[in-house]
DNA sequence: CCTTGACTTGGAGTTAACTCCAAGGTGTAT
DNA sequence: ATACACCTTGGAGTTAACTCCAAGTCAAGG
């Protein structure tokens, strides 16, 4: 698979990926022997593992330190699995903001509700 | 109430509180005579609201087009809601994001519970 | 073989959201 | 009235995460 394949597919750009692969989210990329990309099941699983923790705001820093313990081997195996739970919970205390921005909104939009029948809002 | 006591009421920086204000996140903060802020009730509502919102990933700038709508009156009622429920949209979005990273961290975190007691990961 | 389009790299540039700094003003307690 | 902590501003600097660019390489069609 191509990289332009791979972007399309996962709707990000080229830059982006040479970027996470530069930077280390994710390992090397198999090569044809001209050096060019030739994304493989595994190349693209890691691929969907940096997409999916990125779009929950895990920072790019802790994918390169999970991408970094996982070629060190299995002696890393418990570092990891920490390096996981620690990103869990940092996504489970966002989630609970965003719970409470949403109730936060939900009342206000729904004033706003009351005020387009009134065409003014009595307070804010 | 001075800058620095909402700056340990809210967890942030005086840095930051400035900077809402200047750009226009929060509307400008009552001053004493010698032009010194005292956050008022209502300035400490807008603060609230700043946070609450930047927490939950709303951008800056639709903080600020928000608070330039309030600041033209009720004319802009409906505009008004509509940015808050576009807002609405973008959290729910980056919500079912989380969910499915969760899941994701879940899975892996299982599996790295039971490579614990083999030793070793048999896949990844 | 030659064109054409996609690919490569290293490095510089951009954007959002702060964060820091210098130079100076305010206010309260001795 | 003089310290002293805390406040002010304008503007520059930082950080994370991309994003863009130039100069050159690769590969498939004619």
């Amino acid at each position: 698979m191509t990289i332009k394949e791979v972007c399309e597919k996962y709707n990000l750009t080229a830059d982006t990926l040479r970027y996470y692969e530069r930077v280390g989210v994710i390992p090397e990329v198999t090569r044809t022997a001209g050096g060019i990309r030739d994304y493989q099941e595994e190349d693209i699983g890691w691929v969907e593992h940096a997409i999916c923790m990125r779009d929950a705001g895990v920072p790019v820093e802790m994918l390169i330190e999970y991408v970094k313990l996982f070629q060190e081997g299995d002696s890393t195996l418990e570092a990891r699995a920490n390096l996981l739970k620690e990103a869990r919970v940092q996504i489970l205390e966002a989630k609970k903001k965003y719970d409470t921005a949403l109730e936060k909104l939900d009342y206000k939009i729904g004033r706003y509700e009351v005020a387009k029948k009134t065409g003014k809002l009595t307070w804010e």
